[in-house]
DNA sequence: ATGACTTTTTGTAAAAGA
């Protein structure tokens, strides 16, 4: 079973893209963030003619979540975190797969830090970490992807020394990724590549992807009842380079199928 | 170090992204 997570930026802008990246790549379930969309202008039915069930939460402008299907049934279990009921972001969309809680996210960028918005990423933070403890404690095993907007370690961003003071980078940052991780999440990215140089993002500055400046800031976090099932992981860094992309590149992960 | 792109909008300049 392949999982993708990829923040598209710009649904209807980049349909064209994820269409094509879906039919060559086929994943079986597929999460989308940054949708800059409202709910209406979802194009439901060219994703069901591409073979994909949807389930999303709609934003006008900005944010947006979704996830996809190839085929397979979507129980929505909730389209927003719990823990805020003033937050109207569209930041969190859940569903049961196959027998498997999936969590998509995106969390608030929160530049420039200091100020409001790195708090409101910081509050996010701490919500999702409630709610990712109390999915541990489900019965299902649980996948938590999407855009979290944290650079994890120096190993992480080409010049790390440039985004110290960046909200994606500050230690605040990197240690609430930390005690989210502290639970007995798993990354599934660096589980199977702890050396690697890994990038999920490039600006469109500067020609970032011609030079592979980027950061990894997209991530897969695994509960343990579902991290021994990892067989591979990777990016599809190649969409990168395609015409009208996203600056974000699709990151997958394949799970050996154990309905057999 | 910055913001050289790119997207969105009861749009045409400003905000947001990372």
């Amino acid at each position: 079973m392949k999982i993708a997570t990829y923040n598209i930026n710009g649904m209807n802008a980049r349909l064209p893209v994820l269409l094509r990246w879906l039919a060559e790549t086929k994943p079986d379930v597929v999460c989308l963030q940054e949708l800059k969309a409202p709910q209406e202008k979802f194009p439901e039915k060219e994703l069901l003619d591409a073979g994909y069930n949807a389930i999303w939460h709609g934003q006008k402008s900005w944010n947006g979540v979704a996830i996809l299907t190839n085929g397979k049934v979507i129980r929505q279990v909730r389209n927003e975190l719990p823990g805020d009921e003033n937050d109207d972001q569209s930041r969190y969309i859940e569903a049961i797969v196959d027998q498997k809680r999936i969590g998509c996210l995106y969390l608030p960028n929160g530049n420039p830090a200091p100020g409001p918005k790195f708090d409101y990423k910081l509050r996010w933070f701490e919500r999702l970490k409630a709610h990712a403890a109390y999915l541990l404690a489900e019965e299902l095993p649980v996948i938590l992807a999407g855009d979290f907007n944290v650079i994890p370690t120096e190993m992480d961003a080409y010049k790390p020394e440039r985004w110290l003071k960046d909200a994606l980078f500050l230690p605040e940052t990197r240690a609430a990724f930390q005690e989210l991780m502290d639970q007995g999440w798993t990354d599934a990215l660096r589980k199977l590549h702890p050396d690697e140089t890994i990038y999920t993002f490039w600006d469109y500055f500067r020609n970032a992807y011609g030079r592979n400046a980027g950061l990894r800031i997209d991530h897969f976090l695994l509960s343990p009842s579902i991290s021994g099932s990892l067989i591979a992981s990777g990016v599809d860094s190649q969409v990168r380079g395609w015409e009208k992309t996203s600056d974000h590149a699709p990151v997958w992960i394949e799970l050996k199928d154990d309905s057999l």
